[in-house]
DNA sequence: TTGATTTAGGACTAAGATTGTCCTGTTGAT
DNA sequence: ATCAACAGGACAATCTTAGTCCTAAATCAA
């Protein structure tokens, strides 16, 4: 399973929320203006990660969407699967396997190992480690173009 | 990019030849009837491999497909790549990137690494490995339904 | 040389996934 | 009550996957 863009979109948003500091809220509407996400898109994906726990969500006016965790503890894979599922490379790795094949097969192994792989490195990086690889960067490369999102009103 | 069928109807084709030893031939007939293949979808993606240097086709009475090299010599990166074109985990790794957000952003290089590891394990991993590994395991639950596929006529 | 066999290649198609939009709730603050 | 903001479902456009089908080209054999 190839990464989509609302995998890539759910991890720009936190980042986003990371960036703001400890228990600052953002609304998707700023989100996605800063991130340059489509809005009705990203507040659909923000509903899995407040399912996955990830995220908070306030209602009403003053509301928005906060991180429940600090970004040193929340991993790329879980932000990944809260919004794709479980990551798989082949229909033999799908949470209820697509595959006419016995288990154990030598070609399912194989793409069990590389999945592994992945999933190893998305489980080994966290928003803040981002974050910290955005500052090392040229500023004209970052992914972020508004370091300074509009302050919480 | 997920591995699709092709890339694996592509690979279990080949093992089908390499199972037949050095310079057999095998028709795309008996390919796709022994691994279960739909035939014309098979005869599609050969014609990528043949492309790409791995087999060689012949026409004609007689003719059919055989390896071109040994299968120790045939990783599988290659064989999915000749067919699916380059592994990318994300539409930042495509070969004509697909991305608004410059190069070197901190999100894109994540998917890099891990796209990097994919593509290394399918690079350490030949046909004549998988065949290895296939006589390992039960019989029952091998990839292949027939190891003795029919002789070359 | 005629015909049977076998791959080559392009056009086409059905189904499914992705990437959204839109509308109607529901909740909370003032 | 009313406004602000998220929740959730239905819907739609586009793209990708997973094929099919048909004609052509090459090869061999009678």
């Amino acid at each position: 399973m190839q990464i989509t863009r609302a995998g890539e979109y759910g991890v720009l948003g936190l980042l986003h929320l990371a960036r703001r500091g400890p228990a600052r809220m953002a609304l998707i509407d700023d989100i996605s203006r800063d991130e340059e996400i489509p809005k009705s898109f990203l507040a659909k994906i923000f509903q899995s990660l407040v399912k996955a726990g990830v995220v908070q969500s306030y209602r009403g006016t003053g509301g928005g969407f906060a991180l429940t965790r600090k970004p040193s503890d929340i991993t790329v894979l879980e932000v990944i699967e809260a919004i794709e599922g479980k990551i798989a490379l082949q229909r033999c790795q799908l949470e209820v396997p697509d595959c006419e094949h016995m288990e154990g097969c030598a070609l399912c192994g194989l793409f069990e190992r590389a999945q592994d792989r992945v999933r190893a490195v998305f489980a080994g990086t966290t928003l803040a480690d981002l974050i910290t690889t955005e500052a090392t960067l040229p500023a004209k490369t970052r992914h972020i173009r508004k370091l300074q999102p509009a302050a919480f009103k």
